[in-house]
DNA sequence: TAAATAGTGTCTCTGAGACATTATATT
DNA sequence: AATATAATGTCTCAGAGACACTATTTA
């Protein structure tokens, strides 16, 4: 996952193969032997997108096992998620097969089911709702934005991920009351086109608890329908090329 | 895990098989073709304990796939953690493997790792962690009693999984303010030998968010060392027999 | 200058922590 | 009566929510 164009997204591979042909999936692949699972992750957003692993942060979800999954045969997928800042130019992939960053809210907005191939609907709905949570409870927001960033474009993470606002001075008082969320470079960020104050730059600090937890609104729909303006500095389109994910 | 004689305890099988023979290890076994992982763990677990399901939390917690693991061959394991109340006298299981409810303390609190068989140490750290965040932000606890309870059992879970003194009146205020964590069934229970007041009893309402969470001390040591009375009504002893568990 | 954005301050209110107090039982 | 436990009340304080205000830039 990762933040562009002011949206939460997700990188996609389009299936050239049956079964799902032509559908999106999540990108993956067949665990090797000798390897473990987070290496085997780690691969495969590579071999997809060429991102840098360094900066990710990518921790293991939850797997899925039902018998019928795959129509071929049975299939377990453990499944990763990645939260990665957006990149200006991601280098393509080796291979032929389709990429793309697609906005979460186009595939889980509408509430039919079957957009995505095998249950990668379910897993993609997992997902998204262990990102909204983790940004309660840790330091987690700070893997989606560029090294230095200014708290306005940490904040839009939140805004962003829980479709929610989020007030300037109260979530200011909380990132900086929360030793090690952020360290402060003392370097200054260029205001946007259109004026503004220049901000202060930090860099992330170590992956903190937050305690107590920064509360989002519980409320089941989001209360801030689309009136986002897109997000400061945060931008640049992406795409990548990889190969076809083999499995579910 | 359960509640039982004032202590956490799991439920462990001692191996008779090479590797590991005689040690302590997790039960579980291999999933089936055509069965899903929740059937799997509550077929495990009624082999093992013959535990009534129908009032068990079960839930995935995270799955385990380092290549060496298992020193015949590669195995990945599905961890499930099961909250049951303690039983009074639970069936023996078919098999003639020996089982029985282990104080966690015991296993977990010797810094020693190696304690159990296979890498299930760190499963069963990690199930335990689990279990204390879960009591923080969701009504589980209740999964520990038996219906009906009272309130001062249900902090003797929080107090016992936490290690830590949970203060009544606030824990009262807490619990009854949170909209279906339990329901009242107005009786009263008998008190303890020794006197008091007859406690309201409650059931179990829905599984709720607890929002905000009940905080617990971060601190990394319990800030009670063992100077705790064995808990109300909670109590009986525990043993069970069941097959090996073939696979860590 | 107006507009836009970043940073700061302040008032209030919720809810938790730390008690004290009352109620009802056993021995 | 002494003791034990359950239930209730109360004072205080930390911290979040809401919002106003100041600072510094671009157009």
């Amino acid at each position: 996952m990762t933040i562009d164009e002011g949206q939460l997204k997700v990188l996609l591979v389009k299936r050239g193969q049956d079964p799902y042909k032509g559908r999106w999936a999540i990108p993956g692949g067949f665990v090797h032997e000798n390897e473990n699972f987070r290496d085997a992750a780690e691969r495969e957003l590579v071999e997809e997108t060429a991102i840098h692993i360094a900066a990710t942060h990518l921790e293991q979800l939850h797997t899925y096992g039902e018998p019928d999954r795959d129509p071929r045969m049975r299939v377990v997928t453990v499944g990763y998620l990645a939260l990665v800042p957006a990149l200006e130019a991601p280098k393509a992939g080796t291979n032929a097969r389709c990429a793309d960053l697609v906005p979460v809210s186009n595939i889980l907005g509408s509430l039919l089911p079957g957009h995505l191939a095998f249950d990668h609907d379910v897993i993609l709905r997992d997902a998204v709702d262990q990102a909204r949570t983790m940004l309660e409870t840790c330091s987690v927001a700070t893997a989606f934005v560029q090294e230095p960033f200014s708290l306005s474009q940490l904040r839009a993470v939140y805004e962003i991920i829980w479709s929610q606002r989020v007030d300037t001075g109260n979530f200011r008082r909380k990132v900086l009351s929360t030793p090690g969320f952020v360290v402060r470079t003392g370097e200054r960020g260029t205001p946007r086109r259109g004026g503004g104050k220049p901000p202060d730059l930090y860099r992330a600090g170590d992956k903190v608890r937050l305690d107590p937890p920064i509360r989002r609104l519980t409320s089941g729909s989001p209360s801030w329908p689309g009136d986002r303006k897109p997000v400061p500095q945060v931008s640049g389109q992406y795409a990548a090329f990889g190969r076809d994910g083999v499995s579910p």
